[in-house]
DNA sequence: AAGGGTGACAACCGCCAGGTG
DNA sequence: ACACCTGGCGGTTGTCACCCT
């Protein structure tokens, strides 16, 4: 039998994805992707209707799928908020200073990178960033440096790494260390402490803001990552409700909030590690009555598309840091669209701050 | 030109957590 | 308390395209 021509926007390599159906037919013989010719019907049902409860789509699609495999269709590839294409720099040292103190959570990860999916930060880190942080002699598991003699000396011996696949394991659960899962956890975890993050965060009102780390090393890793979450992470998951409950005037946008100095700690703790919800996470919800709720702001209606599906998992875009933070996000590697106002120009000069921070840390890494 | 190596990507698989009856 | 279902996540595999020798 012969399948019929896919309608994935599968690409050749090194050629970005279009979000435009059959711009490259597949081989169909490549597994999994002939069965994908439904992906109109997928993609025109859960448009429609919303996915609601996963194992239903297929049924009502009329698609022959587990609904566990549409799901993954769909967040994966058929998401009109994808975006598709390599990644810029500045995503890989994003995602390189997320995984240190990460870890493996490619889906917090991936939350933290608008248009981004944990599978494809997944891929992107085996097969590439990996490579990279070795080739710069950096353990792409514990973050540490590779050199061998200095690494285990450093190291207890269960925590050796080798330049071949790593085994890690989880540290011990622990309310003060970050509840790092797979190899970043290791060293990591002994680093990165509640009390090391709170200590970023809960600097005085006078002091400098995180961006400008004094000192190289794990603490500085740490502070641009805290001032994007003390950025992008929502008013009501990193403030006290009293705080949040008040929206910033919409003429604040463009300066940044002083990262921390409303912030509470505990809850920049929680945004970290993802407890009490602040992960700003893609998944759409459950309910397909709120997926395309209407947004109410006035979007390109090519932008409108994917902005309703978000507006469904996003808080509402009258929490304008979260709209910053979406837009911003994603401009910072597609640097088009409606968005480019101030917002965009501080989350570009934060994520350069980050990228020359990176650059710090990784030489502060081959330092020590 | 041919073959092997490598990168990129999508999908599969198994496990786990939360919700529900 | 228990079993079941569902959704979500992370690790792994399979496939194709490109690059290099």
């Amino acid at each position: 039998m012969v399948p019929p021509a896919p309608l994935s926007p599968l690409s050749a390599k090194g050629k970005p994805h279009s979000l435009s159906l059959h711009p490259t037919p597949p081989h169909p013989t490549r597994h999994g992707l002939k069965l994908w010719a439904e992906d109109e019907k997928l993609l025109s049902h859960i448009t429609k209707h919303g996915h609601g409860c996963w194992s239903s789509v297929p049924k009502q699609a009329g698609l022959q799928r587990c609904g566990k495999s549409c799901r993954l269709r769909w967040i994966n590839y058929l998401r009109p908020d994808l975006k598709r294409g390599t990644f810029s720099q500045q995503e890989e040292d994003l995602i390189i200073e997320l995984h240190a103190a990460l870890g493996n959570r490619w889906s917090q990860i991936a939350a933290r990178l608008p248009g981004r999916t944990d599978n494809e930060i997944k891929n992107l880190w085996n097969s590439s960033i990996k490579k990279k942080l070795r080739q710069k002699g950096i353990d792409p598991t514990t973050h540490r440096p590779l050199s061998g003699a200095a690494a285990a000396e450093k190291a207890p011996p269960d925590e050796k790494t080798s330049l071949d696949d790593q085994r890690p394991t989880a540290p011990p659960p622990s309310d003060h260390a970050l509840p790092l899962v797979g190899g970043a956890g290791k060293s990591m975890a002994a680093a990165l402490t509640k009390d090391s993050v709170l200590d970023q965060v809960n600097y005085g009102p006078s002091s400098s803001p995180p961006s400008a780390p004094t000192a190289p090393g794990l603490s500085a890793s740490l502070s641009p990552l805290l001032l994007w979450l003390s950025q992008n992470c929502r008013p009501s998951d990193v403030c006290p409700p009293a705080a949040s409950s008040v929206p910033p005037p919409p003429n604040s946008l463009p300066s940044p909030p002083p990262p921390c100095t409303s912030l509470n700690g505990d809850h920049i703790w929680d945004c970290i590690t993802g407890r009490g919800g602040a992960d700003v996470e893609f998944h759409g919800s459950c309910s397909s009555s709120s997926l395309f709720d209407s947004s109410p702001l006035p979007w390109p209606e090519e932008e409108l598309k994917w902005a309703e599906y978000l507006n469904s998992t996003f808080p509402a875009p009258s929490a304008m840091q979260s709209h910053g933070m979406f837009a911003a996000g994603v401009d910072v590697v597609r640097a088009e669209g409606p968005f480019q106002g101030g917002v965009l120009g501080t989350w570009l000069q934060v994520a350069d701050v980050y990228s020359r921070d990176f650059q710090r840390i990784s030489a502060a890494f081959g330092q020590i």
